[in-house]
DNA sequence: CCGAAACAACTGGTCTGACCAGTACACTTG
DNA sequence: CAAGTGTACTGGTCAGACCAGTTGTTTCGG
């Protein structure tokens, strides 16, 4: 693999990108932290001793990467940021948007996220988020016979107060990231049929046993019907040759 | 929430903020497809009727997002790129790494999609797949005298080649960056302490049972097998009064 | 004495125009 | 026709300038 030299192949590296290296380590081991300030434009100009156009472009990768914040007249320069999920969610929206990943891949993926997240919720939840989940099965209900916007948006909260008691930040995101994807794809699938009344009555009826299973604080049992739940919806949009992994995410052991 | 004059709340869109909103728009509807050229920073500033500095930010971020990839002298242009993981993956990692996450958080993640991904992987995988992780057993087995280095580097390969048989690569992005985060996570806790003997002959203990349960196609052992190795490799890290969701998630129904 | 308006000294956002070191491709030349 | 040479581009960087916005201070009017 490699000679015995240790030399490794190089690539140039341009002025920008050592610049974002260097903020980025030092964001990274603490020396900076979120709340604090870089220095100037100017100043840092001077520190790097390049341009102010380079300053600039290392900046703009460090913002789009939603590591600072610049705005314009702020005599304190340049926001270190609280890192947030944003990029994260944008990064694998894109990434299923590309194609690269295959419908079947994400509802697999979103089973699994959902399952546990259920599951964890079930253990985790406070009283004030069963009360959550609850207003917003009932907004479900009362919503079914008016516009499915009002009722889609409930549903969207039921799940994400779901993730929330989960107390997993991490499932939350990527099953955030995964849903909203999902839902993209399915739309463009089918030209955003909106919800039926039949598929809005089932979706309730899901909803209210999982958020039976939460507050009976039966982990096994929400995991489970939320998984055969994910299945049900998505599982006829699947190419038949790919269904096979789903059917045994459904039922893990036995 | 909003005005009956649906007004909204407006932020001053940079200039090549607009321009990177373009780019990415037509990339996302297919006008521009990977391989395809972009015109030169010199014609962009045309088009858009700005400044090169400004097209230059506008690429920077493109760039730093994955989407592009600009080579000095390249007369063709920049180049759209095939959608990657890449970026995906730092996000991640630096969401955990910045300690928005917890330790148990990304355990419990990891449980998941480890044995989720043994599952699919005992369903999905190749003859040459197997092949692949019978190889990476083997050598962990014969370095186990030797250096722990190339013990564990078997090791991740071992996993790398499962996350690849699950055909999931939503998962084994996912499974890739929590490993890393974790690993990071605990070097940073104990110093580093390289992998005793006794601890290389459990691992290979562990990954040998998986891949029996991969090799005979049983999906549900695989991933329960996966799971449990997992919280019994971490558990003891966890504070205990976080550690009740990791038990709930190793046994998933009954 | 105190509040409000004007100011000054910064900030980031953008532009112009320039130079250099690369690359690709056509053009010579043997 | 092959090999070497040129040239016209490319992106990377720099310098210096202007504008619009923010902030903290200073001044001025009550």
């Amino acid at each position: 693999m490699t000679d015995k030299t240790g030399f490794v192949a190089v690539k140039p590296v341009r002025a920008y990108e050592a610049i974002v290296e260097q903020i980025e380590q030092a964001i990274a081991t603490r020396q900076l932290n979120p709340g604090d300030r870089l220095p100037s434009e100017r100043d840092l100009m001077g520190t790097f001793a390049v341009s102010r156009a380079t300053v600039r472009e290392a900046l703009r990768v460090l913002e789009s990467g939603g590591l600072v914040r610049s705005r314009p007249g702020d005599p304190r320069g340049p926001e270190i940021l609280q890192a947030s999920p944003a990029t994260l969610h944008k990064a694998m929206n894109r990434l299923v948007r590309s194609g690269t990943i295959k419908l079947s891949e994400l509802v697999e993926f979103r089973v699994m996220l959902e399952g546990a997240s259920c599951t964890l919720a079930a253990e985790h939840r406070t009283p004030e988020q069963l009360e959550e989940m609850r207003a917003a099965v009932e907004a479900m209900e009362s919503s079914i016979a008016g516009g499915s916007a009002v009722f889609s948006q409930a549903d969207v909260d039921f799940h994400a107060t779901v993730w929330e008691a989960s107390h997993n930040q991490l499932m939350q995101i990527c099953g955030d990231a995964a849903r909203g994807a999902l839902v993209d794809l399915v739309n463009d699938r089918i030209d955003s049929a909106p919800d039926s009344g039949a598929q809005m009555k089932l979706s309730l009826a899901h909803d209210y046993e999982i958020f039976n299973a939460i507050e009976a604080q039966d982990g096994a049992r929400a995991g489970q019907l939320a998984r055969t739940f994910v299945i049900e919806y998505y599982g006829e949009m699947i190419e038949h040759g790919d269904r096979n992994g789903l059917a045994l995410l459904g039922v893990p052991s036995e």
